[in-house]
DNA sequence: ATTAATGCAAAATCTTTGCACTTTC
DNA sequence: GAAAGTGCAAAGATTTTGCATTAAT
């Protein structure tokens, strides 16, 4: 995991093309700093009101969604009705339980996925995404 | 595909433990009659007020979630916000076309997929699903 | 100074629910 | 006639948007 230091989120994000705001800078420390990550827009907006970092929730939506098309940040979607952003931006696949909710990753050279048949007509081949589902056992 | 007789339909819902109400034959006569079919709520109650079936928006959400508890549909999430179910309950994966929200079925078998690897303590696999993202090429 | 970002409240989605009425068993 | 299902309108939950204010270039 690359440790970003403070002064490079800044730069990380004037080289995303965003300006730097106060906002973004405590959303951009708390996401990309340290390891990989998988929260809601709710969670994270929790979190920085916990340690006391105001950022009105709009503005945790609207940001989260201009680093995911900067490609800091990735979707996934796991559960309909809820939007689980991704700071592990490589891709790789997903463990999620069912019944708490969490993600785990799994990296993509780990799976071995093979014979994916030709999209249809005039359709490429985008990305794949391999959720494997799991529950308590 | 196996074309389901018009009485069968009563029967598969008694089967599966549902009371066959009008609303519930004529959403499983559009549903699983013919081939296989994916489908948003709203799809579904504006196919069939189009054909002058009237059911309501809610009793057609309820009846949906009720179907698939029964394992007579399957919920397929590939975009959040949105939900889609699906009336092949067999295992299989799909392709998604991000551009117009289209799915199309892959057989199961028509992808090889090794090397899951363990999931976390105390979880069992309890599914996989590939979602192979297309776009116009 | 210009342009973009923020925050609030309001609106837009999508989905579930409470409850009186109707249908099935 | 008891139990379950329906339909409506209302409430929830999640996400986006309009707009006046504030901050960044």
């Amino acid at each position: 995991m690359t440790q970003r230091p403070f002064e490079g989120m800044k730069n990380l994000l004037k080289d995303a093309g965003l300006r730097p705001t106060r906002q973004r800078l405590v959303m951009a420390r708390a996401l990309l700093e340290g390891g990989n990550r998988h929260f809601t827009p709710e969670d994270l907006h929790a979190e920085l009101a916990n340690e006391g970092l105001r950022v009105s929730l709009s503005t945790v939506y609207n940001n989260l969604n201009k680093f995911t098309s900067a490609g800091l940040l990735r979707e996934v979607v796991v559960e309909s009705g809820k939007t689980f952003f991704d700071s592990n931006t490589i891709p790789h696949h997903h463990f999620f339980d069912e019944g708490t909710g969490s993600l785990y990753d799994i990296p993509e050279d780990k799976i071995l996925i093979k014979n994916v048949p030709e999209p249809p007509k005039g359709l490429l081949i985008s990305g794949v995404d391999v959720v494997v589902r799991v529950v308590k056992s």
